[in-house]
DNA sequence: TCTGGGGTCCTAGGACCC
DNA sequence: TCTGGGGTCCTAGGACCC
């Protein structure tokens, strides 16, 4: 067979069922059964193995329907901790193929093999040698799409997969792509999906024959030129080298669903004052700070607001983030409406070096920040359960 | 006992400033 | 006595991804 990939650098590396993967890898007597990973309580499913999603399980589906579908599935919770272990060592790998990883998220990566290609062979003699690479040191198995570019590889490896490799050379772009339902397109997604199938646009072939005005005029003109582009396999062939581990964040955030609707304030203000914490708590160990704080409500109907604040000062101080939150929430006014879930994020993140306090203003705050200073350094020595705020215990 | 939790990016209107 | 524009910040919502 001619090895038709020396035309495409671009590697797309996807791990298969990577969370269920990882959660029965140690696990014999996981190995012949469906597995699922969450779900519980009023979660949804994170992850299945194949054996699961021949039941028609599927991840982002309620575990309620889960666990109808496949009754004899076992339902095993997540680790992230053992997740974050085995991804960077994945990406450890992959390193050593070509400095040139981005990493897309725990259980994804871009790899640009251009420079590779005299000392390993050819991109897809390079995604064999990878996949035995992973499975021998972690026990799992990966799918490789071979491209020109990052969006057509992503969906190669969505064909390779199971434990496969799919090769798509610059002449086969279009009996490739073409084909395919728009809404596997990447950006493409449920809401997109459907108003283009409003405009007689089913597949990506009928994307890329529509003239460019006409799709802007239905879709907006952006996301029309960004969709033409994408039909014609056209998009960005350079990576930007990152580790998400490294990569600063924007926000940092928390929610929760509660375990049923609630209409109590006292039960959304402890709620609001636990996720403060947590994410505070984050923004110091990644030394940052910020100045808008998000609440989210999703209300038992699933309709969701936001409400932000933007303060003066950047902080990351549990008490502020908190009384700002909860400002937010009196704000309002809601009577007896039933809550499913609150959230609490801050956006607009700086390095804390960055941060200069006015010591007029901020007096009366230091005491909080050394409070939380401390409590920090108690969980550290004595554990997450030790030290909390009192109206949490 | 339908529908999680962590994010990013985009749009759009209004305020405000020059 | 007519009605500039550009830029930035803030807020709210929405779409999407894994």
């Amino acid at each position: 067979m001619t090895d038709l990939s020396w035309a495409c650098p671009i590697l797309h590396v996807d791990m298969d069922a990577f969370y269920a993967s990882v959660a029965v890898r140690e696990r014999p007597d996981l190995w012949e059964v469906p597995v699922i990973v969450g779900g519980g309580g009023r979660g949804v499913v994170l992850s299945a193995n194949y054996l699961a999603r021949h039941y028609g399980v599927r991840s982002g589906m309620p575990g309620t329907r889960a666990r109808r579908l496949c009754p004899r599935a076992v339902v095993v919770s997540p680790d992230y901790d053992e997740f974050t272990t085995v991804s960077r060592a994945v990406m450890e790998t992959f390193r050593r193929i070509t400095p040139l990883v981005e990493a897309v998220s725990l259980d994804e990566a871009f790899l640009d093999v251009r420079g590779s290609a005299k000392r390993l062979g050819s991109p897809l003699e390079i995604a064999e040698r990878l996949r035995a690479m992973v499975h021998d040191e972690q026990g799992i198995t990966c799918s490789v799409g071979v491209a020109a570019t990052v969006s057509v590889a992503k969906l190669a490896s969505r064909r390779a997969k199971p434990d496969g490799v799919v090769v798509v050379p610059p002449e086969a772009i279009t009996s490739f792509l073409h084909p395919m339902e728009v809404g596997e397109l990447w950006g493409v997604g449920e809401k997109t999906r459907d108003l283009l199938l409003r405009f007689g646009l089913v597949t990506v072939g009928d994307l890329a024959h529509t003239p460019l005005p006409t799709l802007q005029r239905a879709v907006g003109d952006s996301l029309g030129r960004h969709l033409h582009q994408l039909a014609w396999g056209a998009d960005r062939r350079e990576l930007v080298p990152r580790s998400t581990a490294d990569d600063p964040e924007k926000s940092m955030g928390a929610n929760e669903t509660f375990g049923r609707d609630t209409d109590d304030r006292d039960i959304i203000s402890r709620e609001l004052l636990r996720l403060s914490a947590r994410v505070a708590r984050r923004m110091r160990t990644a030394e940052v700070a910020g100045r808008t704080i998000t609440i989210t409500v999703r209300f038992a109907d699933f309709t969701t607001i936001t409400r932000s604040r933007t303060i003066p000062e950047a902080t990351d101080v549990t008490h502020e983030v908190h009384r700002t939150a909860l400002l937010l929430f009196d704000a309002l006014g809601l009577q007896r409406a039933r809550i499913r879930l609150v959230g609490v994020r801050v956006e607009g993140l700086v390095p804390r070096g960055s941060v200069h306090r006015q010591l007029m203003l901020g007096e009366r705050e230091h005491g909080w920040r050394d409070a939380d200073r401390a409590v920090d350094r108690a969980r550290f020595r004595f554990g997450a359960e030790a030290i909390g705020p009192a109206s949490l215990l």
